[in-house]
DNA sequence: CAGCTTTACTACCGAGCGGTTTCAAATTCG
DNA sequence: CGAATTTGAAACCGCTCGGTAGTAAAGCTG
């Protein structure tokens, strides 16, 4: 019932769906979700709060939307960044570098959306364990620029498994550092940091 | 004003204010900021609610309050964290034993109040940026930590450098693996990654 | 005991919250 | 055209929020 395109009977629309979850989740992404009051989403949205509820069903409903549709954006943007990281022990370097593009970008200082919402609602939204889901996935992903930079086989399993569970939680702590305030030199110091790591794996 | 031990003079308190405010402490950190309503507070302190704003002053005071007590008994911990662990690499393996003692414990499930209130209130409580302090005074002690652990003088300062800030970043990543509902075996999983590093270090 | 000070406790308050009702306007379909 | 359907727009609602008055009670001091 909710976020369904409308049928083609009827007034139409003034609003783009697509571009006002894209401005929602920018305005949950930056106030939190107890921070960010129906009022924020009215403004930010630019629709009226019968069009909201109507659309989208409640806050709740809504923030569960806003973060469904984060979590599939943000691992193709993974995805896509290890694609573009190449093999070899570089593919590490090339991936870090472009993290922490995005890490000093406006987006970046935001940290991440799921990281925020998971230490804010921790086993309050019923029946989404989003910060277990990103936490898993974002793993996965990481394992396969892993397997690519140092490709050893099943022999080198156990270190490999090692490799990814530090680097997902080294990225999560970012993410903090990212959301409280650090200045991209700061950023920029824990990035190299990690390269140096990388080398001596 | 606030937070101050009454005088000899007058009806005296019915409550013990080091108790409440660690009870209050524990009801933050589970619940986190926004989360926690005046009605809760009140329950759990066994207070009365002008109680409670005569000697804290506000929801908002109150919390900041709860916030420096808590960086303090924090940054004592990490200290006698670091104390036990001795010299030699054989302290950064005992440093994470002990931290994984502490991060599978009852508290420990609930990450780090300060990344929590950092996440969730990134720039709202005005005056005090308990983010950036928690993440620096952090990094100041693992940087103790690493100089016993890998004692290479002036020469190795720029690795000494890097492995204090990797442990830094992992740690707070570690925090938000915990709030975010990880079982003890994922916990467990994610600290031997990090020995692992540590040993090619 | 009288007077002063501080706390305990009930009751209450305005404001802003998330959410709804209502009705006019705009479009499609018979 | 006119009935049906969907959206736009404004006003409205009950509730819970953080925060206060006002008063009784309990201890010190003289």
């Amino acid at each position: 019932m909710s976020a369904i395109a409308s049928t083609a009977v009827g007034r139409p629309r003034l609003f783009d769906e697509e571009r006002v979850l894209a401005e929602l989740t920018a305005l949950f992404w930056r106030k939190g979700y107890s921070q960010t009051t129906m009022s924020d989403i009215v403004e930010s949205s630019g629709m009226h709060k019968p069009s909201l509820y109507r659309t989208f069903g409640s806050k709740e409903e809504l923030f569960a939307i806003v973060l469904r549709r984060y979590l599939a954006e943000r691992m193709q943007m993974f995805s896509q960044l290890i694609a573009e990281s190449g093999s070899g022990i570089s593919a590490a370097h090339k991936f870090l570098t472009l993290f922490e593009i995005d890490a000093v970008s406006e987006r970046g200082r935001d940290g991440c959306l799921m990281v925020m919402a998971s230490n804010e609602l921790r086993g309050t939204l019923p029946g989404y364990d989003f910060a277990s889901d990103y936490r898993q996935q974002m793993r996965q992903q990481l394992s396969t620029l892993v397997a690519a930079a140092w490709p050893g086989g099943e022999s080198e399993a156990e270190f490999a498994r090692a490799r990814t569970d530090v680097l997902t939680t080294y990225l999560l702590g970012l993410h903090v550092v990212m959301r409280s305030g650090a200045s991209a030199e700061e950023i920029h110091e824990y990035v190299q940091a990690m390269h140096l790591t990388v080398d001596a794996w």
